[in-house]
DNA sequence: TCACGATAGTTTAGTATTGAACTAATTGGC
DNA sequence: GCCAATTAGTTCAATACTAAACTATCGTGA
């Protein structure tokens, strides 16, 4: 593949993401959280200690103890103690923070899904594979 | 395509993005520029005004004011008042601007070239195809 | 067991980003 | 032609982010 190809599709691809970042941003906001922070959400449970998230978003970690505190504060998730390693903390969605990512999900989903609705079904599958395929 | 499909799509592309950012980042540094300014400089001959690259990159007007300013300061390109409107300022990539944004552009394809590179000539194709269409 | 290199998470201090308000120029309606 | 509404870009003040340094705990090897 040339190399020209990659920047195209390095760059659809990012004004893409940014475009659909940009515009739930304040929808999202309207449900008590910043995008990042629902993105961590989302990852919490798969992820649930910190390291392991500033890992798998890429973020530093100090920007995770911002994000933990404040979704803590606002009562979306609480923090226990790991009885096997008292350096680690296990992050616990509270119900509300489920009941609340759900719908920041939802919004999401809409967004991108309004863009994914240009494709046809088996398009779409086809995205999912070739994207698992990169990551 | 279920809702979960949306979201999964969306979480495997949100981490790939962010993690071949996060890899490249460093490299792009060494030329002088961060990895967005790069980024602003790649769109700059087709969107040659600051309001252009805001909208079309997803960035807040001042953001788009400090990178420009910070680019032209860099010497890697310059600025001129469009004589058809005086409100409105044309950016053009200098020599050596262009020279380093295809040094980072190398970084970058590189980068993403190295996961683009698990899917064979077909699927990259196919990508390309599907992202086109999302845009 | 104890010393030390590595790891989890936090704090601090400085930089980067951005919403709101601003100036300057343009456009459309009358 | 003139003025209100709009648009381009900037400034300023406030917030967000993060590199570096720190504390606490862990794990390993002698």
């Amino acid at each position: 593949m040339a190399k020209n190809d990659v920047e195209k599709i390095w760059s659809l691809n990012y004004r893409l993401m940014m475009s659909v970042i940009t515009g739930v941003a304040p929808d999202v906001a309207g449900l008590g959280m910043e995008v990042k922070e629902l993105f961590l959400l989302t990852e919490v449970e798969a992820h649930p200690h910190p390291a392991e998230l500033a890992s798998v978003l890429s973020m530093p970690k100090p920007t995770v103890t911002m994000y933990v505190k404040r979704l803590e504060a606002s009562g979306f998730l609480r923090r226990e103690i790991d009885g096997a390693d008292l350096r680690r903390h296990r992050l616990i969605l509270t119900p509300e923070g489920r009941k609340t990512m759900a719908r920041g999900l939802a919004l999401l989903s809409k967004a991108f899904g309004a863009r994914l609705g240009r494709l046809n079904s088996a398009e779409q599958s086809e995205l999912a594979v070739l994207l698992e395929k990169l990551s």
